[in-house]
DNA sequence: CGCCCATGTTACCGATCTGTAACGTCCGGA
DNA sequence: TCCGGACGTTACAGATCGGTAACATGGGCG
């Protein structure tokens, strides 16, 4: 997947040659593909938001109308999910590399944070929180921030805690909402 | 300044010609200065760096022995300030655009965030916030995704809810620290 | 077999980029 | 006035990039 070169060389820093040479073929049938490089990242791009579809699944499928569990489990999944590395966080890069605002790649990121927003929306909504849309926001920001936190300055800063942050968060919204939780469980330092 | 030309094309986007044209000079000029375009860049990222003294140099100005009032003028000052565009998110961007990982702008970016850190926890100590480290990482992160969230779908997405969200964490940790404050405050949606 | 079409290969174009060389210019200080 | 150093200008080298043209190759199918 060209994903990893991009990831390791920067989207404008990977040619061409590079991308046809990893995908085992060359640049001329990937021309005769895609047309151009724009649009081999808006589809490269795609490929990787489609990724989020069995994450989403599976959160159903294992924790089957129980959405309060599903969002904790989806605080789980995506910390882990690729060791934080994969996923939103290639779209989000790719938004910094392409900063043409007509740019196809452009689209593929906006529609994927929007749908990933509302279904987030949605499990908050469905697990009872008053908030839904408020704590939805903060966790998807938080998310956001640990993914680039961790391109930034490294595995080891604040997103190695993310879990433990966004469960902070949640058990206040819970308990904001009446439902009086357990909250307030700490970790140690 | 050059961060203007970084923000709008990339910085891989931007050739050495155009930040001399930009800043009133010729290239050698820059390459006499600088010697290559590396560089410059970390030069450019130091300076951005620095904008943020004054930032806390005002904040301990203006609401001196109060760092309660400092950590709230803190969440309205990072949300305002160049509308969010500028400051950490340049520093962020570089280390998506550049991923070598001894490129010389990376130290600048890792040592920023570790400063500001620094400081964030610092103030929510002596606001007698209770897991300060906490506080600060929520904030910390929910900022960055803030800026990131900004860049990449816009600034009339979650990002816009920056303040609202931050306050309301804030106000959990608060609570939780005993000090009983306002709490829930929820705004319009 | 003979055809077709997707793919592979090579070479190339034009543009752009970082970085350098050589030379002209100008200004401030002794 | 003279000198030195910083700056400006032009041209260029070497490399890479996106994209294209022309042609060879090979396998599936009638």
């Amino acid at each position: 997947m060209a994903q990893l070169l991009f990831r390791k060389h920067g989207i404008r820093g990977v040619g061409v040659d590079a991308i046809a040479e990893e995908a085992g073929t060359n640049k001329m049938t990937l021309y005769r593909h895609f047309g151009s490089k724009d649009e081999l990242i808006a589809e490269c791009l795609r490929e990787t938001a489609r990724t989020a579809d069995p994450f989403w699944r599976d959160l159903e499928q294992n924790f089957p109308g129980d959405p309060l569990a599903q969002l904790h489990e989806w605080v789980r999944a995506v910390a882990s999910y690729a060791s934080m590395e994969a996923g939103g966080c290639d779209l989000v890069t790719a938004a910094f590399e392409l900063p043409e605002p007509d740019h196809p790649a452009r689209q593929v990121v906006e529609a994927f944070k929007h749908e990933q927003r509302q279904k987030l929306v949605g499990l908050c909504r469905k697990a009872g929180i008053a908030e839904a849309e408020k704590l939805a926001d903060t966790l998807g920001l938080l998310l956001e921030g640990a993914r680039v936190n961790r391109r930034s300055v490294g595995p080891d800063g604040p997103s190695a805690r993310f879990v433990a942050l966004a469960e902070a968060v949640i058990a206040s919204f819970s308990a904001a909402s009446g439902k009086v939780e357990r909250v307030g469980e700490t970790e140690g330092a």
